[in-house]
DNA sequence: CTTGACCTTCCACTTGCTGGAAGGTTCACA
DNA sequence: TGTGAACCTTCCAGCAAGTGGAAGGTCAAG
């Protein structure tokens, strides 16, 4: 199957499967006419690592997921662990984006929002404290 | 000022106060010995940078509010846009990685995270359905 | 006079792609 | 048989927002 068939049934931009394939994460087979050729199971891993992709898996652990996945003798606890760690760094996110919606939220309130040259958001940011 | 007591003053690492110069943020001057030199009004607008990145503005929305900051005669409206666009990028980021967190969340609880190869994290990773 | 802490510029690397140029291949249609 | 569109290829450059390191100049203390 064409790289733009396997781009439709992945998900991913051909760009992307391309780049993929230059850090060695998802190979390709070659045709005589130097097209790549993906099978089900090329797709299959595509798909996988898109998924994972956008669960927001970094690259190095897709990669880490992949082997997981292909290795028949892993442990679920291996893949629990990444999983686990990839909570706590959502929930650190979360965290810190309300601190400063919080904190960007008072602003604009208190912020009139007119013509006039007195904006409290601006003196805020130009605070000498921190 | 050098640049070394400038970093330790505004918070900044002296590598991005150069990069800001370099992209022309933040100008400085210069002494005889081609040392960069910081006036306090540049300390000043460098926290004021410091402080509008760690708000999460980019550093053109930076560069937009130093300007603002300048300007004795702009509208407070227009930087109260600015804040009030962060404010929506910021939600769409808690939502999304809300829902993010419950999908991680319930595939971490499915896994049982024993030495056992069978793992419902990767196989629902591996799922046919997008 | 040397040592160490400064400072300078410049170039490369990071993450995860994306865009574009220049060119080869295939297929349908006239 | 030609031609045009729609594919495909590689390679090079760039995005944000810096960070790291090499090679070398400057300054103050002992």
């Amino acid at each position: 199957m064409n790289i733009g068939e396997t781009s439709r049934r992945s998900g991913l931009p051909a760009k992307t499967i391309r780049y993929y394939e230059t850090i060695g994460l998802i190979q390709s087979d070659r045709r005589d006419n130097n097209y790549r050729d993906y099978s089900d199971d090329q797709i299959h891993k595509l798909r996988f690592v898109h998924r994972s992709r956008d669960l927001g898996f970094t690259i190095e652990e897709c990669r880490q997921l992949l082997a997981l996945y292909e290795d028949k003798s892993r442990a679920s606890a291996d893949v629990r662990d990444l999983a686990t760690a990839r909570l706590s760094d959502i929930d650190a996110k979360i965290r810190s984006l309300t601190e400063l919606r919080k904190t960007l939220e008072k602003l604009v309130h208190a912020c009139h929002g007119n013509a006039r040259p007195d904006c409290p958001i601006l003196e805020e940011l130009a605070e000498e404290k921190s």
